[in-house]
DNA sequence: TATTGTTATACTCTATAACTATA
DNA sequence: TATAGTTATAGAGTATAACAATA
């Protein structure tokens, strides 16, 4: 019989599995799991340094220095919004951009073996039953759109 | 119509999630994922540093450093291998035996209001199709065990 | 006064390269 | 020579505290 504990198990194994994969992927474009995931989070939209922090669940502090690498790299830029001039809002170059495509490409292809495995209506039961674990997870908030490069 | 991007999705989205409630509940206790992980690993049985290395994915020269920050908070020791004086095999005080009860036990409830939400059909579905992901993920190999705290 | 963001500082995590000791 | 592990070094990621600018 399974037991709650067996999906925690389950739960855990995979998310090392996943991001071991993140990381692997992440790497081979000299990105961090957690610049994979700004760039992610960005892809379709921008966003203020204290809101990207917050979705990131960082200090403000750690969310500036990641921002500086990432736009010393020419992956995104800081911008001044003129409603108030203490935010400053981020958003990607097209380099940024290319990249971040590229990547969820790699991602798709890097995980295709195992969801290959799945028939339709598996795929819909994975979803589904992983939707209920975001919707109670810990924190089921901030966090908006697809979470890495998606 | 469920697509397989739909699934990966769905598993990175999960994975932030759990990851990111991993590294909350690590840091409760001055513990970082990797930290963690290595908890979990060692909690039924000892490794060499090489061992750790591979099943982390990371360098011998990081697990060097990972065991000595850990060891030098009392949570795991080093010791000979009689048959190779070249071997160091790690394990586990049980200071650190205790540490990785805690942290197993903050783990489950913090997922406990996701799991919760599955009856004993869903939970065995879930298990069953994590299991498929697991065993075609990119490197299905290595981590032996639980890989967390389990 | 409160909020937004940056900077200074310190520590952990990480890899590469060079090294020691053992096989 | 090859393998196991450590150390030195450098850079990224992280938080705390102090700060400047704006509200």
């Amino acid at each position: 019989m399974t037991t709650s504990d067996d999906v925690v198990d389950a739960l855990v194994r995979t998310t090392f599995e996943v991001a071991g994969a993140l990381t692997r992927i992440g790497g081979e474009h000299d990105l961090s799991l957690t610049q994979l995931r700004v760039l992610g989070i960005l892809r379709d939209r921008r966003a203020r340094v204290t809101e990207l922090a917050a979705y990131l669940g960082l200090d403000k502090s750690t969310m500036s220095g990641l921002i500086d690498r990432a736009q010393r790299r020419g992956l995104l830029t800081r911008g001044k919004n003129p409603d108030d001039g203490r935010v400053v809002e981020v958003y990607m170059t097209p380099a940024g951009l290319e990249l971040a495509r590229r990547v969820d490409d790699d991602i798709r292809r890097a995980l295709a073996p195992a969801t290959g495995r799945l028939d339709p209506e598996q795929l819909g039961r994975l979803v589904d039953l992983l939707e209920v674990v975001l919707a109670h997870s810990p924190r089921a908030h901030a966090v908006p759109g697809p979470a890495a490069a998606s």
